[in-house]
This record gives C-alpha cells, sequence and structure tokens, in this order.
DNA sequence: CTAAAGTTGCTAATTAATTCACATGGTATA
DNA sequence: TATACCATGTGAATTAATTAGCAACTTTAG
C-alpha cells in the first residue's frame, strides 16, 4: 500500500469504480481483474491498480479483487457509512426536483432538510421539510457538512453564510463563480458549463 | 499562438474563464491583466496566460487582456452562436425542471424539444414540445447534436438509439455508468458522484 | 506435491500539465 | 517624442499523472 497522498485526478475515478463495480454486481459477478474493468470503464489497467493501492492492498495477486470487498472498501471512503447530513438550499424547481429524487438513502446520507430565502416555500416536500434561509442556524442538523446549492440568486452570499454556519462541502448547480477559502470545498454541477465544454470538444475533433 | 492541439485540462478551464469574465463585465470592468484574474479563480496566472495561448494571440503586452473581446473569442469556441439546438431526454422531475430553466438562450442554444419514453408524458412545458422517444427519428431536430439525459432507467439502451440518430455530446444525469464509442463525447453531471467525491476531500484534509 | 499460468503492486520510464523566467513589444507619462 | 515601465507569450524547467515492465505471490492443473 502507497501511503503518499492521493492525486486530484485518481480522486475524480474513486466514484466512478464504485459505479461500476456496483454495476457488475448487479450482474452477478463477485470477482474482477483490473484488466476487465478496465475495458468496462475505458481506463487503463494498471491506472485502477495504482489508483487502488492508494487505498490498501486490495487484490489477490494471480487472482484479481473481490467486487463485494471493494465495493465495501470504497463505500467507506466515499460516505458509505450513509450517515452524511445534507441540506438543499433552494427550494426552486430544481431544488424540489432533487428533494423528489429518492436515491440518496444508501448511498452517502440522506437529505436532512431544505432551506430558500423566499418565505412562500416553506413546507415539506417528499418528508423533507423546508425552513426559511433566516432560520439557518436554528435548524441546520448537528454534523452537516454538505450543502446542495440550487439557489437562483446571492449565490456567493449564501455561500459565505452556509460556511459560517459550518459547511465545508459544497456541490453547486449555479453557474455563479463562486469564491470559497482553502479549507472549503467546491464541486460545481453545472449543466451550462458541462455544455460548453462539450461543444467546444465535439468542435474539435 | 501556439497550435498544439488543446490539453484536456485546459478545455476543462474554458467554461470557467468565460463565467468569470462575464461576471467582471458585469461589475463593470472592461479591462484585465492575467494576474487579476488569477486571484480571482484561483488559477495560477501563467496557467490563464498559456490556455489562452491556445485559441490565439488575445492579449496586448504591457496592458492586458480586454474583457469584452475575449468573452467573443470564448463565446465563438464554446457555443456562443447559439444556434446548438439541445434535446432532452426524459420528462421526469428533473427533466422538466431543466425545460422550466429559463437560461439556455444566448449561452449555447436553445432546447428544441424533449422525448420520453412514457406516452403520458407527452405535451408542452415552458414551450417546448415533448414527444414519445419511439418518435425520436421522427422529431429530432436537423443538426442536432448534443442530448441530456435524464431518464431513470435503461440509459444505455437509450444512449445506443441517441447515437444512432446523429446524437454525438451527452450531458448525462443519471448515475448509470453508459459506455460510448471513441468519437462520442459524454459529460456526467451527477450529484451523488460529486457528493461522493466532495465526502472523500473532506475526510482526507 | 510440483510446475505452469496468470495477476497484482511496485519501480522505473514516459507523457502531460504546470510553473518559472525572461525577451519582446506595447503603454503611460512627461 | 523619449523613456521608464509593465504584462504578455513562450521556451525551458519542474512537477504531476500515466503507462510499461517485471518480481512476487496465488491459483490451478496434472
Amino acid at each position: 500500500m502507497n501511503k503518499r497522498k492521493v492525486p486530484k485526478a485518481t480522486m475524480q475515478r474513486y466514484p466512478l469504480y464504485l459505479k461500476a463495480l456496483k454495476k457488475l454486481q448487479s450482474l452477478g459477478i463477485d470477482r474482477i481483474m483490473s484488466n476487465q474493468l478496465g475495458s468496462f470503464i475505458d481506463v487503463e489497467p494498471t491506472t485502477i491498480r495504482r489508483d487502488f493501492s492508494f487505498i490498501g492492498t486490495l487484490g489477490k495477486q494471480g487472482y484479481g479483487y473481490d467486487i463485494e470487498t471493494l465495493i465495501e472498501t470504497f463505500e467507506g471512503h466515499l460516505g458509505g457509512t450513509y450517515n452524511e447530513k445534507i441540506i438543499i438550499v433552494g427550494a426552486g424547481n430544481l431544488g424540489r426536483a432533487l428533494m423528489n429524487y429518492n436515491r440518496w438513502n444508501n448511498v452517502v446520507g440522506e437529505v436532512a432538510c431544505a432551506f430558500d430565502i423566499d418565505e412562500n416555500k416553506v413546507g415539506v416536500i417528499n418528508d423533507i421539510p423546508i425552513y426559511p434561509l433566516s432560520q439557518l442556524s436554528k435548524n441546520i442538523p448537528v454534523g452537516c457538512r454538505i450543502a446542495i446549492l440550487t439557489v437562483s440568486h446571492d449565490a456567493q452570499e449564501t455561500v459565505d453564510k452556509l460556511i459560517e454556519a459550518g459547511i465545508v462541502g459544497f456541490i453547486s448547480f449555479t453557474h455563479d463563480h463562486i469564491r470559497v477559502p482553502k479549507d472549503v470545498f467546491i464541486k460545481y454541477v453545472d449543466v451550462i458549463s458541462s455544455i460548453q465544454e462539450l461543444v467546444f470538444q465535439v468542435n474539435n475533433i
């Protein structure tokens, strides 16, 4: 097992591995070689082996990898303890669609509650309570570290408030550029940027 | 101007640049140095200059960059001709939320229409017609290259059909792993994978 | 039990991406 | 118009990531 810090590129592949392994497991496969996994997800086998080595000695020489073991290990590292309390900030169309999305459980945790600046949005959707943003500090769940941002205005201002309330990781659906301190992470899940990148690629083959 | 092919890492930053530049323009700024832009988006100035150099000689020595020129140039490369016809496949909660999202125009093009396998979903949302997936080939817009995938089942099968119909770029909101040929691009906009990556980062500071 | 076959995990080599450092040529001021 | 300044753009150096190659160990077949 290699003890260096995990490269960024490797970190980005971990969710992909977990996703693929679960798919394979659902197909009834319980053992796999880096080789096969590689051709399944289009990643070089040697890259896979190296990526895995940062987490531990997961495979057996001459045998391959046990899918169940891999899944358990990855889930442990990627939030599979299922106790992450996530909040959604912004209860517009997108925020509500996410609340109705029923695949949060058994993945990383659960959406504990949501917030919106508009007091008229207060209520309950799919058993998830929506509170006014003004009551953030009162209603934010204990130990909550991750927020999903689906606001349409004042994203920066909202993020600043959330950081103050203890959030250290953001998933942002907004197309706004947001600045966060070094010890806070933000991941953009941004359709527009994705389409732009896609157009650039498609135009530059 | 450097004529090598654009590195992948660079390509991923282009949408970020455009986003930041538009923000700066909206603040009334019309000229910027790589230095300032760098501290604004937390990218090394020299990386910015190199990234820009792949597109052309955009700056003036001793002066900096003209924001308007930059925006025009980037828009040209990232789909700013606004004539991309995009389709949405899957008219569930998420698909409908995207149809109601009103920021497609003046960014990359427009959502021309949507498709769903469920004939009961056929109708019109926000002026966007929804057709049954069985009538894909009949209703797909001429020149359409990009599809946004928000289906909840049979993603792979659907993608295969769409590729046959001429789609070469996908934005997938599904958490399923999808395989595409080498000349087709797929970008995942996947909350679950993003949260997993975030959890891993937050746990490994 | 022994030997052949096969796959991991690691070191070394290669390739990609970032950062340094500075010549170049425009800008600003008087 | 002359002069001091300043930021770009790019070759060279560095650092990060990927890929090749192989020793070590497991499994499996005979």
